[in-house]
DNA sequence: TGGGAGATCAGA
DNA sequence: CTGATCTCCCAC
């Protein structure tokens, strides 16, 4: 049960449970939503071989390293946009992935980027769909999460409980640490998938 | 409810 | 060539 934001500078693997609840706004070209997270994953730390900061930095992960709560986004399969809140001190990669939320405003703005096939409790189930359904894209990558900007992480509007944990979803190293966490009952929490390697392209 | 395949591209 | 994914389609 947490009140506030947590501390953002400590280790990832705390902070990551005290995002649960949390409000993020954002706002895009196209309008303002705000998303209640409800499942997230944490990143880096010690020698975490399934962080984008493993190798060190590069032009994608920079941001990583930079000073926590900002936010930082890439692209996933050359087609969806995933979105992580930046932790730790700087200098030292760490981040959690947002992984999914309930919409509590701007639901129409949405409805509208997500298209009419998926049901309410789905517009924000898994970090793609998360990010398309909040309107994040490139632009935001680095942005402050803090300050009055286009991007704000505000506190829980009320208690937060019920916290659970397992492992990672759709990862193939160190896929056996549990280091997701989610709030139990919470329709829009991912369902759990393996990673699953591309066998190949015929010819 | 869950497994399998395709889409599509940036990173190393 | 692989991947921190999603959606559609099919079997059970």
């Amino acid at each position: 049960m947490s009140l506030g934001l947590p501390d953002l500078t400590c280790p990832v693997t705390e902070v990551a449970p005290g995002l649960l609840g949390c409000l993020l706004g954002v706002r895009a070209e196209d309008g303002w939503a705000v998303l209640r997270i409800t499942e997230v994953e944490a990143y880096g730390g010690d020698g975490d071989p399934a962080s984008h900061a493993y190798k060190g930095v590069t032009p994608r992960n920079q941001v990583m390293f930079g000073p926590a709560g900002h936010l930082y986004v890439y692209r996933s399969h050359g087609i969806h946009w995933c979105a992580n809140v930046v932790t730790g001190r700087e200098g030292e990669a760490s981040a959690v992935l947002l992984r999914a939320g309930e919409v509590v405003e701007g639901s129409d703005v949405a409805r509208q980027r997500r298209g009419e096939r998926p049901k309410p409790r789905d517009l924000a189930r898994g970090p793609g769909n998360l990010a398309r359904a909040l309107g994040i894209n490139a632009d935001h990558d680095g942005a402050d999460l803090l300050g009055q900007g286009a991007v704000r992480l505000e506190p829980p509007a009320t208690a937060v409980g019920g916290i659970e944990r397992g492992p990672r979803v759709g990862i193939s190293r160190a896929a056996d640490r549990p280091w997701r966490w989610w709030l139990g009952g919470e329709p829009s929490v991912s369902a759990y998938r393996k990673a699953v390697r591309r066998v190949r392209t015929a010819t």
